[in-house]
DNA sequence: TATTATATATGACACAATGTCACTTTGTCA
DNA sequence: TGACAAAGTGACATTGTGTCATATATAATA
């Protein structure tokens, strides 16, 4: 989190930082991000930096905080609209998503942001907003039409969704057919939604 | 890839490298691994590590193939004992590769290699042996009692597999719950397999 | 064997980026 | 106006990188 003192900045200064920042993800590789760049671009001070953020970390986690509170913003005014049905639900999250990493201002900050999610960490686009872990998907989604008996069933079916869309999402960018990727996500949500397999009415 | 030099170095000598250098990733956050360290651990001049490898990625790069090779090895090994069935696939799969970041001496050093796999890149360890770039899957997958009719809906649906796999593993190394991880897994499996959705014969 | 050529090894060095800190400037309020 | 706090600054120590001229070992040849 950034100081106090960065907080009462004015916001035009803030506001300067902030937009170097982002300059700079959007331009460097992640791990070649330096703040000797930044501090150029928004012309400040070396020693300023320092007493804005405690590290460059730091920074990072503070701009990425904020550009994820916009996605799940727009996100949630989104799926609104869906009608409960859970493939519709995730195909919005996935339209949400490529939107930012395609057409927001910020497009580069969200792509690079999203190239770099671990494996070994949590999806910052697919986790729920801070208050509502638990319930985020539940608000969204109709349960009356699906296999599950228990909350954690429910929990499971979500990471199926989670796992495909996050999958998706990643394709999309690496090959920048939006048309096709968008085809192939509704192809696989309908295979969770009926099956795979061969037999019974379930077949599409 | 190493230089020659490298190759040509006496057995002893490029093990002692290459056994530093895995215990400088196993121990160093990913973006911290040092040349530093790892020269001095093999007992070798700095120079010497540049006249090996062209750099640190050059370095990582090599260290991870070879990781990787010998992950589809043991995995093809077990593959051969499925009787086809694409859910068995999977989770033999996902055996195999928490067998490697459980059990394996190198354990620390497939576990920091996964933990670190980018959603912008292939995940290394789902990726087919690059001779077999798309038969890999179709050698031990029966495609009978799929609901499939072409080639490219083979490959979506291999995804589907891939993505949720890959996620399992994530999970299961984040909560080290691995009796857990493993049923939530086949539950996942048996959902693809059979629809998440009410109604029809494919009923659990 | 002595001599030359070639391959390998070495660590001092130049460079680049980080985070710190003593000091300066600016702002506030009695 | 003065004096105290807050914010701003850039030189500095530190750390790690990759390079290069030089030293040493190994092989080839006469």
């Amino acid at each position: 989190m950034p100081t106090e003192t960065f907080f009462k900045l004015p916001n035009e200064k803030k506001s300067k930082i902030l937009q170097a920042a982002k300059k700079e993800i959007a331009t460097a590789k992640i791990e070649e991000i330096s703040i000797k760049n930044i501090v150029e671009e928004a012309e400040i001070a070396r020693g300023s930096f320092y007493q804005y953020f405690t590290s460059k970390e730091d920074m990072l986690a503070y701009l990425i905080e904020r550009q994820m509170e916009e996605l799940k913003q727009k996100m949630e005014k989104e799926l609104q609209k869906c009608n409960g049905e859970i493939t519709e639900v995730f195909l919005t999250i996935y339209d949400c998503i490529i939107h930012q990493m395609v057409k927001n201002k910020d497009r580069k900050v969200y792509a690079k942001i999203f190239a770099n999610v671990k494996a070994g960490e949590e999806n910052y686009f697919l986790k729920p907003p801070k208050e509502e872990k638990q319930d985020f998907y539940e608000k969204y989604i109709q349960k009356e039409n699906l296999k599950i008996t228990s909350k954690e069933d429910f929990r499971i079916m979500i990471s199926i969704f989670q796992a495909i869309t996050s999958f998706s999402v990643g394709h999309t960018i690496k090959t920048k057919d939006f048309e096709k990727e968008r085809q192939n996500l509704i192809k696989r949500l309908s295979y969770i939604k009926t099956g795979i397999e061969k037999g019974g009415s379930n077949v599409c």
